[in-house]
DNA sequence: CCGGTTCGTGTCATGGTGACGGGAAGCTAG
DNA sequence: CTAGCTTCCCGTCACCATGACACGAACCGG
């Protein structure tokens, strides 16, 4: 039994994305304890002995901010192996994105736990301090994000169960930062089999004319991609 | 300090893959040492202190291997983190890809190393039973490149610094078990600025009229992307 | 009733793709 | 030298997806 003295702590981290107000935000939570302290990282935890990586992320989702099973997409990004990227010991941290619709209150504002949905652009441009290095990360969630919709249907995740087509195309407006054109945008999404379906129920929630109300449907790839403006 | 006793050894496994007379092949050891003692299994070792996964990674191809620095493309692929997916221990695998044009025959089929480079699909069928999660990772690595051969420029990794478009085209085709279209192969990669770069020589090897030589150029993304047929 | 807003469809030019014909340029056998 | 084979590379055509834009439909508020 020759083992190699190069033992590690095993990490889940997650950047939690979702919209609030067409803006394109990650759920952050202000460190308690060093390092790092009072600074802003993202939520996770030591991946346990019983568990693998994603089951993991998913308890720590579901644990540590509130959000409901079942109503978030969660996917593995990247993982992160520098020797000194946690200045106590060896950790491989293992990047997850989860795609909301909404963080409940609890987890967010709370003031039990000091969370926050902070802007993605501020973070990247460091107007907003993070710990570790979680820049990178939340840098690299929001390339794979992007990488993400333009070749599957994972957009539908920042959206409610229920959403009408400008509803879906703002979240490609804001995690892309363009701007789409609303009819091109419109028969696309629609033409794609089984990407939307329709539901019967419209909704003004906009305003303007009533707008058709679609859940999800079977098909996750888009075979010709979406293009970014 | 409270840090939970989820301690893991860091590994780093390498999926070679490279054609042989138009068949994609994948480099396998046989262990010499339990567990999985006789069987296949994909070259790797452990992470070292000092180094993280992608280091680890392209020490163990340039060593364990010999394929030269500079004559492969390293990618990675994903983590493996499952509890008791290596019967001894704890360990977290960061499985990569590496495409080469050739593997050096003193690492396949040198009879000092016991290595050999057998058909992917054999793999993939159960016809050549490899240790640990390894079918898994190969299977996860395969579909990993064919989605980044329709996306990105790497399918030349596996030609020689000059190659025709037809050794190309051989890529794609044994990657993606399709038949493409000579012509429309040739008018879209030529099409794409900075794939090919024409050296203005030329070569018969492949008999018929000579082909043209080309290298890579300097993009990487294809967009919009190759279609597998 | 009328203007403002948003939703949804229709049109048109352009460019990429799939399917195919055919000529160019090398080799080899007779 | 020529015929026949191979492989390369150019061209044509129909079709589909995209980008850009016009216009009518449907609801709201004054």
């Amino acid at each position: 039994m020759t083992f190699y003295p190069s033992l590690a702590n095993l990490a889940a981290d997650i950047a939690v994305f979702t919209l609030v107000e067409a803006e394109l935000r990650v759920l952050l939570i202000r460190r308690a304890n060093p390092p790092f302290q009072g600074m802003w990282a993202l939520p996770g935890g030591f991946v346990e002995p019983h568990e693998d990586a994603h089951s993991a992320a998913r308890h720590e989702l579901t644990e540590e901010t509130g959000i409901p099973e079942g109503s978030f997409h969660l996917e593995f990004v990247a993982a992160y192996t520098a020797p000194g990227r946690d200045p106590r010991n060896r950790v491989a941290s293992f990047a997850y994105m989860a795609l909301v619709p909404q963080v409940p209150p609890t987890a967010a504002g709370g003031d039990a736990a000091d969370a926050a949905l902070l802007p993605v652009a501020g973070v990247l441009d460091g107007t907003v301090p993070v710990g570790f290095d979680h820049r990178t990360i939340i840098g690299d969630a929001l390339e794979h994000a992007r990488d993400r919709l333009e070749n599957t249907t994972i957009a539908a995740a920042f959206c409610p169960p229920e959403f009408t087509v400008t509803e879906l195309r703002r979240v490609y407006e804001a995690v892309w930062g363009t701007r789409l054109d609303m009819r091109n945008f419109h028969r696309k999404v629609t033409g794609i089999e089984g990407f939307l379906e329709p539901t019967g129920r419209k909704t003004t929630r906009d305003g303007g004319r009533p707008a058709e109300l679609y859940r999800t449907g079977e098909a996750t790839r888009l075979r010709p991609p979406m293009y970014r403006g």
